[in-house]
DNA sequence: GCCTGCGTTTGAACATTGTTCAGGAACACA
DNA sequence: TGTGTTCCTGAACAATGTTCAAACGCAGGC
């Protein structure tokens, strides 16, 4: 009972993707099926095979717009008055996003494509352009001839912030500590902002 | 064909374990299948289910015996003559371990239990163990009766050296920039023990 | 109104997975 | 030799990702 355009190949691709991620974030990546995708947008598990490649495509996809969510709230933050405190409202703003998605967010590390297949492109790209914001925020800190400084400054804080959240969102930290994320990250950027104007003094 | 004591429970504990690391050391958590084990060790698919619950269990053990030789490095570590030098060779024999171990050190993050079960005790006593170093590491930047802030410390620095050290083994931020994880491992170090001294001037 | 062609969609099929469990095989002891 | 207990097997089941010949229904021509 083939129909034809009931919807078009992009509206379908939405669907799709709509799907699998309200299964990812209802029951996680493992609960992620081709024939549960199907049967919720009422279409046979053959169909996904005409619109991705396989699963992971599926997968990658529902990544990047995680992302891209992700970098709008980053972006639609207002500036801030000072310079540490813009710092900070952008990790708060990380990690209430990553808490209220925490499914979601967990796939990005649970996630890993097979062995020969590498990150496409666009991927990468999304990563950079959330460094960049980070990049920004650290302007004011280092002087323009330290470029290279900040850069690494903006790698550093984002790799620390993420594994503060992805230790906790997998409870894997918490589970020793009383802490919560929150402290944590405050207790980082507060240190780590005292000393990079320690070391860099401007 | 049913053998007799072919090996003790615990001998072939053993060797389901052994084989199933050499697996995911070889080829990475997904490749792990029971028929795999099996086949390795010249039993059957069945007799894993003997000694074992389920595969996740099978894997948890796993995990648990790459803590345990991890921990046993950074215990063997000689005392070092200055405490942020003492700091650098933990957070540098970390890296060294994980880039050696790239897929087993992966095996600790992509493997997440079933929602309904919890992380056994003695995984996160393991996990305190290896905090308890770093903690006795700081404490010559803190007076007695910082505590709070050392233990503190101590896990922020722990998560943030994961979190440069995992999305490097995934290849997810070296693809964004050219700096190793050792030089952003340094920068952090370098930086927040500034910023401690700052801080918490002692 | 009918036919024909073509892009869509199906659903059965295949290989492979985790997991179970009735029963067979080998040892210890009589 | 017989008997019981313990260990181990391997077939079986449900579920997975993925493929692909066939079936379907719309668009356009007659």
């Amino acid at each position: 009972m083939a129909r034809r355009s009931d919807h078009t190949p992009e509206a379908l691709k939405g669907l799709i993707l709509d799907a699998a991620e309200a299964i990812v974030a209802d029951d996680g990546l493992s609960a992620l099926t081709a024939r549960g995708i199907a049967t919720r947008i009422g279409y046979s598990p053959g169909t996904i095979y005409h619109l991705f490649a396989n699963l992971d495509e599926v997968v990658l996809h529902v990544e990047a717009r995680v992302l891209e969510r992700l970098e709008q709230r980053l972006t639609a933050l207002p500036p801030a008055a000072e310079p540490e405190a813009g710092l900070r409202s952008l990790a708060e703003t990380y990690l209430a996003f990553t808490l209220a998605n925490r499914r979601l967010w967990s796939m990005l590390f649970e996630h890993t494509l097979p062995k020969e297949v590498e990150t496409p492109d666009w991927y990468a790209q999304r990563l950079g352009r959330l460094l960049a914001i980070l990049e920004q925020a650290l302007q004011p800190f280092f002087r323009a001839e330290q470029a290279g400084e900040r850069i690494r400054a903006a790698r550093v804080l984002w790799a620390s912030v993420h594994g503060i959240v992805s230790l906790s969102v997998a409870d894997k930290l918490t589970n020793v500590t009383t802490d919560t994320a929150a402290l944590l990250i405050d207790d980082l950027i507060t240190t780590y902002v005292a000393g990079i104007k320690h070391r860099h003094a401007i």
